[in-house]
DNA sequence: CATAGTGATGACACGACATGTCATCACTTA
DNA sequence: TAAGTGATGACATGTCGTGTCATCACTATG
């Protein structure tokens, strides 16, 4: 059809993440990915702005979504209730549109390697900010929409983590119900159990 | 006295924090810092890990001192009162250390670079695991101490960064009271003002 | 049908980052 | 006095990331 195998990206991070996964982030060069995917070491960088990022793709749109959802949210629930209720159907189905088993291998390779772990923490940042702009519209003032938007961004995090956890049993949906209510158990009490 | 001139890691943080906040970061060469501090770009190298580094000497000790000052607490104090009463009085002394100058300069650096931003993220990602790790201790449950870990660092990051935004003016101390309240009373009605 | 335009890729050069290795020199210790 | 220690200088090297221009398939326009 074209002059080129069709696909370049996901090629691109297929490769990425299979070599990542086989001899670790640090040792995995740029060319020895381009050349699994057949294509130049240039080409990469004009896909992704640095060796990081191939495993971060698509994930710009989160905040945008995030800023959508709570627009279309009713203005009266909370923070908590606007998680279970606002963003928890969304967050189910993007994390279930990509495969457990590509979760849990790109979990592993993130984890083993700092320079991503920072790059994940970015990404919940970028989320966190969004948040706290979506609050804000909903009237509150610049310190409690800092709060709330970390809250949430606490719950969905510790959630998704502890449903990888898991293995995905059971489900997000459980997970994220599982962590609001000790989330709720912790603040209201004020202690430890 | 020796060959060469003494406080080496410090002449190097100086001259580096200098050249960020006048060219920034990514237009500083590490040539240009260790010309600027009489040494070679080798000698940068040995004294920290990479350029961002220098920014966040003497930080690997924070998870130590957490532990120690979660295990010397009370264990009848809860999340939120452990903040107030134990790891309070060490924040403000570790911050007040530093000059407000220096605190306000080093914050302009790092905001103006994502790569600084990240490892500022990690910083308190590594923090967060150190108080998680407390609460273990103090007999919490897995789930409950990692939202604990994160209620805390997320109340004193917001915290601090308040304190900075208002110049200092009211103290850190001030700033922690008013962030705790906030958060308490958001936590408690779970709904926005 | 022809020709110019568009967009993605290949090819090449290059500066900065980061690390390995060995030599050098002041200071310490025996 | 001589060996040992520790920090630095000097040099080489590999990878990262970017700028620049050429190339080629596809498309639009006349």
């Amino acid at each position: 059809m074209s002059r080129w195998q069709p696909g370049t990206r996901e090629r691109l991070e297929q490769a990425a993440l299979e070599l990542f996964a086989e001899q670790g982030f640090t040792e995995t060069t740029v060319p020895q990915i381009t050349a699994r995917a057949g294509l130049t070491t240039r080409t990469f960088f004009r896909h992704f702005a640095d060796k990081r990022e191939v495993l971060f793709s698509g994930e710009e749109s989160v905040p945008g979504q995030v800023a959508r959802l709570m627009a279309a949210a009713p203005p009266s629930l909370g923070p908590m209730d606007l998680i279970a209720e606002g963003l928890a159907p969304a967050l189910v189905e993007l994390f279930e549109g990509r495969s457990l088993d590509y979760l849990l291998r790109r979990r592993a390779v993130i984890d083993a390697e700092p320079a991503l772990h920072e790059r994940e923490l970015r990404k919940w940042a970028l989320m966190s900010e969004a948040l706290e702009q979506g609050f804000r519209d909903r009237g509150a003032d610049q310190l409690t929409a800092r709060l709330a938007a970390e809250l949430a961004v606490t719950a969905i995090r510790t959630a998704v983590t502890r449903w990888l956890d898991r293995d995905g049993e059971p489900g997000l949906p459980e997970a994220i119900e599982e962590t609001l209510a000790a989330m709720k158990r912790l603040t209201v009490t004020g202690s430890l159990p």
